[in-house]
DNA sequence: TCCCGCCGATAGACACTGTCTACTTACGGC
DNA sequence: GCCGTAAGTAGACAGTGTCTATCGGCGGGA
């Protein structure tokens, strides 16, 4: 009962998900993830009728990993207040994206959020509800769902823009933390 | 003196642009570029040596066009208060961002940017500058660049999200302009 | 025990890609 | 008129995703 006897489908999984955290997502061709699992170029059809299958799979294990990760962090915060753990899913948020780079490049590729065969959109949206109900919790007086939405898609956008440094540059700074707080401060208020 | 005998390698970008206007950037292949460009798969290689300082020479079109589209909008708003300046910014980007999807995945493409041969990253550096300035005109008393850094990340952020439609899905929302508010709401404050 | 059928995987073909290299063509300066 | 250089061509090469024919082994029925 080893790794290597499991079900090719998951192993697949394992070596592409490997694969992508140690080459990046370029890396992640059909055939090289094929001769890594040890098997020939056309096995994974039986399991993954195109490649594009495939790389929603992986991308799928990294939707479940980052809302494992943010569900571990908020139940250890169980006890804070709303703020603190709005701020903290927000720091798992972006400890994910830039920790791992490539998995967070393919979850994103729109091309697999789009072809839909694996609901990978569907994927994050339990994540989006704990966020919007937080973010309600602290700022009572607005539209939640509005405000965690721009909230989110400032966590992503940040991630990205400082992940290909473009944000390192315009802003001639080498550490994120002071601007996850910039993030934070917008769109939750001054902390009381 | 009609376009098609200009320089081959404007004509390269002329037909790259269109064909990623056209059909998305997975069409954007070395081959059938030249192939439009009525020259041989190999004649490209002349003035791009690789497919990636095309493809960053077709983007680097993307970038001065948004420039000149953001400058346009500044120089017609002159007279206005520089809140409503950064918002026109903003709608610009926006409009730049869902209005050309394939120019603007290819604009933010990672190993383009990294590729580092054209200086991408530089491109969007004088724009960001204008940003900056109008944003610590709106708000005088913080901290202009990271503010207008966490503006510009969610602007980002936003963009990308809604064109894959997972914001439409979590804010059940078909309608951009409410969004839009929210994110300039929150780091701009409250118009006066 | 034999045989059949099916499932999982193999191997090769196909069209296509980006890159590299040898070759041809055309044009401007002497 | 000739030659050298620059621009573009054409073909080879390895690699890719997809498709199809084939093969091996295993379980169930006679």
């Amino acid at each position: 009962m080893t790794e290597s006897d499991a079900g090719l489908r998951a192993r697949l999984i394992d070596v592409g998900a490997e694969l992508l955290a140690a080459e990046g997502p370029q890396a992640l061709t059909l055939r090289e993830i094929a001769r890594r699992a040890g098997v020939s170029h056309g096995a994974p059809r039986r399991y993954f009728p195109t490649h594009l299958e495939l790389l929603s799979a992986i991308a799928r294990r990294g939707f479940t990993d980052l809302g494992e990760r943010v569900r571990a962090v908020l139940a250890r915060e169980a006890s804070a207040g709303p703020r603190d753990r709005v701020a903290a899913l927000a720091r798992t948020y972006l400890d994910f994206a830039l920790g791992s780079p490539g998995m967070y490049e393919l979850m994103f590729r729109h091309d697999i959020l789009e072809s839909g065969h694996l609901g990978l959109r569907e994927t994050s949206l339990p994540l989006f509800g704990v966020l919007v109900e937080l973010v309600g919790e602290v700022r009572p007086e607005g539209d939640a769902r509005r405000v965690a939405g721009a909230l989110w898609a400032n966590l992503h956008g940040a991630a990205q823009l400082w992940r290909w440094r473009s944000l390192q540059l315009a802003l001639g700074e080498k550490d994120f933390a002071p601007l996850v707080e910039t993030v934070l401060l917008a769109h939750l208020g001054r902390d009381r």
